[in-house]
DNA sequence: GTCGATTGTCTTGACGTCGAGATAGGTTGG
DNA sequence: CCAACCTATCTCGACGTCAAGACAATCGAC
């Protein structure tokens, strides 16, 4: 079936034959695609009362494990926004509940988050919303399809992921 | 080469075994792509004094080609933004000179968004700094691989393209 | 024709993010 | 022990986006 970026790439050729518009048929749709998501997402997390931006930190601190805390720095570099950003997420969070602050006892200048039970609920429940949602969308295509576009994926993104950028 | 969204997908393993959490292993990755490739055109535009957002209606009204010009909700269907967002950009490119607003003269309610020629020209360079930058990106892969992962893509995204969501 | 529904665009207010800078604690070498 | 530098977090102002609704023009059914 032929998507938007078949379209897109279509009309490149027609007014600019003469550039190599081929790496758009990867890279426009993987933003796309993301663009997509995000909205999927947000309606899937509405049900749970949540923002796409809460889920993300929730569950940064759900995947650490108990004590289900880390400091606002470590979930900088996992949600891959800016520290003022950060501060704002944590002061909403904890105005509803869902996020403790506490002093890091091995350094003063730190803090740490901690997942208060609630939050922790909230997450687990978010998440198999989520993992629902996706799985319908990746329905797609077969087991084996799934597993080679991840494999794909990874080669692109560990660049990213391992030199800081 | 192992990435963020294997420690992801690791990290959930332990927490929560009892869940399947195979879908994260394609959309997180497309997410977490999308976020640095954003970064990365933003570093792109930055050498054509253009934002992201700038580029995408400039290159969306060349892509019409001549006479360069699409009503404000054919950009809007192409750029995946709200009506408010895009008057809000066509006011600013307007300002800028990059295009100009013309009343349809078949549709009275509507308006024509057409590229001026430095808007042309500007849209036509930042194309070719941005093939430049992908093709880099891109160079992880074979040239089969390349086409494999726009094909598995394809089959996600034309689902949300066609079906109008 | 005319009324109601629809379409196309713009307006408004709230909100989340960014980037730069401030503050304070920590670290290292002399 | 001090000075210079580094690190962790927070503050602040500017900005872009969204959602909802306003408004005007058009279309369709009767």
């Amino acid at each position: 079936m032929e998507d938007e970026v078949d379209r897109l790439v279509a009309a490149w050729r027609r007014e600019r034959p003469d550039l190599d518009v081929e790496p758009l048929e990867v890279l426009s749709r993987v933003s796309r695609l993301a663009r997509h998501l995000d909205r999927a997402r947000r309606l899937a997390f509405a049900e749970h009362q949540l923002e796409p931006w809460e889920f993300d930190v929730l569950t940064a601190l759900r995947r650490a494990g108990t004590p289900y805390q880390l400091s606002p720095g470590q979930l900088l570099t996992q949600t891959l926004v800016t520290s003022g950003t950060m501060t704002n997420r944590i002061d909403r969070l904890a105005k509803k509940g869902l996020v403790e602050r506490l002093p890091d006892p091995s350094d003063r200048r730190g803090v740490l988050v901690r997942l208060t039970d609630e939050g922790r609920d909230r997450a687990d429940q978010s998440l198999a919303g989520l993992l629902a949602q996706e799985r319908a969308i990746l329905a797609e295509l077969s087991r084996a399809q799934r597993g080679e576009l991840a494999a794909l994926l990874r080669q692109l993104t560990a660049p990213f992921d391992n030199i800081p950028g």
